[in-house]
DNA sequence: CTGAAAGCGCTAACAA
DNA sequence: TTGTTAGCGCTTTCAG
């Protein structure tokens, strides 16, 4: 692990790091010879680029990215924006926008927002000066009109400089807004899930979600409303309990709720963490899942099939979207505008366990 | 939602962004002026400064960020690699990272190499390029030669540009290396959690990791080592199953243990995660945790508060891991050379919940 | 208070 | 095959 001098003595200078005409002087040859040998696109003589990749590996040298995009030659990145890197969910989403933009040569960048919008706009802000292929947003929101004016801000103003705004697992914004969206079956999901329930004969069955109308919760919740209808049912607002997106927040809700007393055979979660804070619920306050009471999520991470009994839920291709959504946008890039279609919903469906018994 | 002609218009060309000249054209200004409103660090005339502003509006400009990085105006970047974002504990430090470079007013960046040298590299090489202030790696490795070499060679490459290699949860690399280290006393949880095993009476005890000398698994292995010595045992090598770091693969570990015959009272995990497909490899065995076999995990991650009975686990301070190495780095670069440590050993401890039964 | 001009490091014509 | 040179968009002296 001996270090040369130079190394050594780099450590206590203030690191000015290596340019190209640093190289070319050592190497004796002109920037433009030396930036030859680094893209490889165009012959140089092999004792000419031998003396050139000598003089790079002992200058350390690497090119500088701000200089090589400003000279036009830049791998335009994609970024992915995000709540919270810890939510399972996104994380597989995240996973697979960073799956697809490896293949297609590009970096993934993960942001975080912690769900202020400041962040997001600042973030959305300095991927348009980074010059980002593609911003993706992930996550669901407050479909209000607020919301709606600064997407379409962002959107154009992505698109002014020659970038894109992806939109997952949130709703379009009209035929005139550039903006790429990849859904998923957010309702029919749900509707599948609450159809599960009722032909398993529960006509009692307590939502526990986030009321706050977010995007997802709505479609969730218009899902359940419609398989409901077609039983004939009602939603029952005495059935509804609010928890915001924790595992402690749905624990809390439904120790609260039991307290009233157990009016209910089954309890729709509107997500599988709100499914674990749940059922821990339950089953703290001695109650047997399924067959006190029966027990569905949404999401399908991979905590479950941990929990116990195993959750019937349903699952989303969060891989898929993230990877759909870079597909998306960098073929909307290459390919003749408007060509290709920029709305795309993915499919969901009801993964089959243990947590629900026939009444 | 009216959009301008301009705006409207925008959407088909090619996008090109707006220039610091063209805002100075519109406003009838020098570019100089306009750079200077945009800075806001040097007195411009207040009708001047509407004049641009009205410019830099209309014109929907944003700066170049690697212009202005070229120009000698860097915000460095902090960038987080890590090999798949999915697991929860690396998502723990990623939120930490994230938490703490966003109060210091830097980006963060997380990016994944999926387990791949050769991508850890390139993404080490981009940050390089790009002037990031700190490379952030975190991860179990297998700490050999060749590992030190290469992790050697980039601190130095780092060095070389200005920038510091953060190593987190991976062991130092020697005083001449110039490296900033985060490390969580790993030998020192497991010894706690085993002894807490021991001291309940458990004596034959299965260890399920993987035991192919990842630097984690392996302080792990000696923590747990130790306590077996505290009593006077030693770790059977009959008593040790391999599994990766997959549920799945722990299941399937512990499965086939089972069917070897049940010559063990309790299971040391390496990891929450294989502690769940261990437990779940119980409970279809029809064994009861904890009553025929107690179980402990690592790494306290959300998902061991779900499992039934709820897991006792080795708490391990993911997020302080992330912050506390942005904190290092940033010190670093600010602080007098040398004055500041920079190699940090943080606690970890025992939670105590359920999975554990006196024997 | 404002403008002109010199780079920052690199790429890509255009010459030689 | 190699060198020269004109920008890319921005910041920042240095002069007005």
């Amino acid at each position: 692990m001996s270090r040369t001098e130079e190394e050594l003595s780099a450590e206590r200078k203030p690191a000015k790091r290596a340019t190209l005409s640093d190289v070319a002087e050592l190497a004796q040859v002109s920037v433009a010879t030396v930036s030859r040998v680094l893209a490889g696109n165009y012959p140089v003589a092999k004792e000419t680029r031998r003396r050139v990749e000598r003089a790079i590996a002992k200058t350390d040298y690497v090119v500088n990215t701000h200089a090589r995009a400003l000279a036009g030659v830049s791998t335009q990145s994609v970024a992915f924006v995000v709540n919270d890197v810890r939510g399972q969910s996104f994380a597989y989403a995240a996973q697979g926008v960073e799956l697809e933009a490896a293949r297609r040569g590009r970096i993934c960048l993960v942001c975080t927002t912690q769900g202020d919008l400041r962040r997001e706009t600042a973030v959305v802000q300095l991927m348009r000066e980074q010059g980002a292929a593609a911003v993706i947003l992930i996550g669901g929101v407050v479909d209000d009109t607020a919301y709606r004016t600064r997407m379409t801000e962002l959107a154009h103003s992505l698109a002014a400089v020659g970038s894109r705004l992806v939109l997952c697992g949130r709703p379009p914004l009209g035929d005139d807004v550039p903006v790429t969206v990849v859904e998923y079956d957010n309702e029919g999901g749900a509707y599948a899930v609450a159809s599960h329930l009722l032909t398993n004969g529960h006509r009692r069955i307590l939502f526990v979600g986030h009321v706050e109308s977010s995007t997802t919760t709505r479609g969730r919740l218009a899902g359940y409303r419609r398989a409901l209808a077609a039983f004939d049912l009602e939603l029952d607002s005495d059935l509804v309990v609010e928890a915001d997106f924790t595992r402690a927040s749905a624990h809390r809700a439904v120790q609260k709720r039991l307290a009233q007393g157990r009016d209910f055979t089954a309890i729709f979660a509107e997500s599988d963490v709100i499914a674990a804070g749940a059922m821990r619920a339950l089953i703290d306050a001695g109650l047997s899942v399924p067959d006190d009471v029966s027990i569905v999520g949404y999401d399908d991470i991979e905590a479950a099939s941990d929990l116990r009994p195993r959750l019937t839920t349903v699952h989303v291709p969060y891989e898929e979207l993230g990877s759909t959504a870079v597909r998306l946008a960098l073929d909307w890039h290459e390919g003749v505008s408007g060509s290709i279609d920029q709305h795309v919903v993915l499919g969901t469906h009801v993964v089959l366990r243990e947590s629900v018994a026939r009444l």
